[in-house]
Parts: structure tokens; sequence; C-alpha cells
DNA sequence: GTCTATAAACCGATAGAC
DNA sequence: GTCTATCGGTTTATAGAC
């Protein structure tokens, strides 16, 4: 019994995807432990459970390692922005992703950037893919935005560059962090008091 | 002619201390430019202009290095606290903490922590003389953040212990970096969208 | 493709002359 | 104390056998 070349092709296309997925799996879990400067190839690769060779005949570079699995990160996050219900308001859509990000955030799976200062950043801007699931994923967050402010849910007097960044920087918030050290409060605590000053401030009493 | 012995030991004392606080300006900006990990000490002598080894001659370690940078960045925070008016309401006093810190990260002299990802925090955390500063700083401002809850001018609601790390937080903002690369605004009001933001959050309409 | 072994470069820290 | 020169260790990346 001999398989048929396209099945025997796929099984092996098959097998590589998942191969390259447990690769991104330990670079994603390591970015955000450690950061890209601390992470090593002999981490990634141990943690894998292959030779540090092999890693190389999967990613050309650790950065391209890295870009590959910031690439799928905002993959994932376009995925979830996709499906969100339309009938929600844009400012709870927005919250949502917030709380999409936080909550991966303290689970230990999402990467330290965005950092200007990061050694990364420059490969990721020479990284297409990367660059066109950025454009993605800042193109639907910004269509909320300016309906959230049109509505009056946000305030119309931020600019949009902004409440973007924001949205984005506190997806890497050390509060989090801190709170989470400090035990007083749940998982779950943290990333409502995270969203709750992240978009109603801190001097407004509820 | 020949000084007397104290003058002259003053003078060479003033002499190493001028060295050292050149050292750690140089340290000060590496640290805010490229962080711990990727500051080598090739770097900071080059930058003041010494040999490496010389550098260990005045600091026994990168890590004491950047403790001791730390240190007296906390301790310039301190003295701004404590040079702030009595007068002023709590809410205030805290915005200019703020202030002072976002202005200073814009200037490219705030050094990328706190972030608990950070390979030196461990290391500060093992300094006294750092341990202290942090103590005190957070004494300061613990005590207004509850003067101005009990003003009504802080949400009463929200835990002391998150409002006082977003305000360390918020030193080290990269939203600040984002909107510095845009371009689109100035430094003064790139710190008061973050003072803002971080106060008022964005929902509220003003 | 996976492995072992190694090359090449870099970095923190030190030795020793002055 | 400052310098030049170098050690020892780590890291990225590759060579070559299987």
């Amino acid at each position: 019994m001999i398989e048929t070349p396209p099945a025997k092709l796929s099984f092996k296309k098959q097998q590589l995807q998942f191969r390259e997925n447990a690769i991104l799996d330990a670079v994603n879990r390591l970015l955000a432990q450690k950061g890209f400067d601390l992470m090593t190839m002999d981490e990634v690769a141990a943690d894998v459970g292959i030779a540090k060779a092999s890693l190389y005949k999967h990613f050309e570079s650790k950065e391209q390692l890295a870009a590959a699995s910031m690439t799928r990160l905002l993959e994932s996050a376009i995925a979830l922005a996709a499906a969100l219900s339309d009938q929600q308001p844009p400012l709870d859509k927005l919250k949502a992703v917030v709380r999409w990000a936080v909550t991966e955030h303290l689970g230990g799976t999402m990467p330290l950037l965005p950092s200007t200062r990061s050694s990364i950043q420059q490969a990721l801007m020479g990284y297409p893919p990367y660059i066109e699931r950025l454009s993605t994923l800042t193109e639907q967050l910004g269509e909320w935005i300016e309906q959230a402010q049109a509505q009056g849910a946000l305030a119309a007097s931020l600019p949009g560059e902004v409440i973007l960044y924001t949205i984005f920087a506190r997806s890497c918030d050390p509060v989090a962090d801190f709170l989470k050290m400090g035990g007083a409060f749940s998982e779950e605590d943290i990333v409502d008091l995270v969203i709750h000053t992240t978009f109603e401030g801190m001097t407004r009493q509820s």
C-alpha cells in the first residue's frame, strides 16, 4: 500500500506546520517571560525539545523567529476582534480587546512589546507580514474609536492616535504585573482594575 | 606652600564625586536609550571617555552601576516631591510628579524601569540604598493619594496600590514614545495628553 | 530534518604596567 | 586610578555526519 503523493505531501506539510506552531508557542512564552534580548535560541530549542540547529531549518534568524511569533499574536487579536458582535457598542468592543490582551498578559503569553526601545522593534518594521497585520488591526480599532467618539462614548476632544496607542500600551501594562506580585487581587479583579483606570481614569467617583 | 591635608582630601573627594557623577549621567542616558540588557560596559566607558577597567574601580559590577544610577534617579524624584508647595492640593502634587517623570522620559533621561521582566529588577531589590529611597518616595506618594481620596479628588473606590502603581508605570509609558515618533504633537502636548488620560481617562468629555 | 560539534563574535570582568 | 591587553563565558549561527 503506497499512499498517494498528494496525501503524503499534505501530511508532511501538516507535520511541518505542527512543529513550527510548537516552536512559536515556546517563543511566545519566552518572549513574555524574559523579552527578546534575554531569550536565547538554546532555551527555545530546549523548550521545544529539538536541537538548536534544527530551529534554523525552520526560521533563518532569531529576529525572524520573534517576528513570526508576533505576527501570529496579531492574527489572534484580529480574529478576536472579528468575532465580536456587531450589536455591541464600539466602546465595549474596544474594552473587550483590552480585556483579552491583559488576560493574556497575566497568563504569561503576551510578549513584552510594544516598546520603542526593544531591539526587535526595528526588525518587526522590516517584516511585511507583521506590518500588514498591524495595519489591519489598527484600521479596525481606529474605526471603533471614531464610532465611539461620534456616539459620545469616548472623549471627542482626544486625538484618535492617543486612544489607539493607549489601548496598545495597556496590553503590556506593568501595573498588572505589580498587582499580581502584590497578591492582594485575583486576576479577574486586576483585569477589571486596569480596564477601569484606562477608560475612566482615577479621579472619577463610581 | 603645602596645602593642608583636609583641603586636599576634600578636593580629591570632590574630583571623585564629579567623575562618578559623570559616569552615572552616561549610565542614566544609556539605560533610557537601550535598557539594562543592551547597555554594555564598553559603551559606558566610551561615553564617559575612560577605559572600561577604570569603571570597575568605581563600581564593582554592571548591576551595582545601574543600581547606583537608579538610586540617584529616585533621589531626584524625592527632592522634587519635597520641593512641591504644601499649599497645593495633593492631586496637583501627584500630577506634578507624573509631569516631571514623563518630561524626563521624553528627554531621554528616564530609565526603562519599572518593568517586572527586566533582569536588573532582582539586583535592585537586593540593593538597600535603592530600597530605602523607593520606600521614602512610596510613603510620600501614598500620603498624597490618601489625602486626595479623602477630599474626593481621587476615586475613593480605587485601592491605593492601583493608583500608586499606575503613577509609577506612567513614568515609562510607551504612549509618550509613540506620540513623539508620530511627530504630530509637541512634547508639552504629549505630557498633557498622558497626564489627562492617566487621571481623567478616555471616556470623559471635557 | 535532526543531531553533535564548532566557528565567530561579543560581553563582563580582571591582570599588570605605568 | 588610568590605561592596554586578555581571560572566561555566553550567544548566534553554521558545518557536516546520519
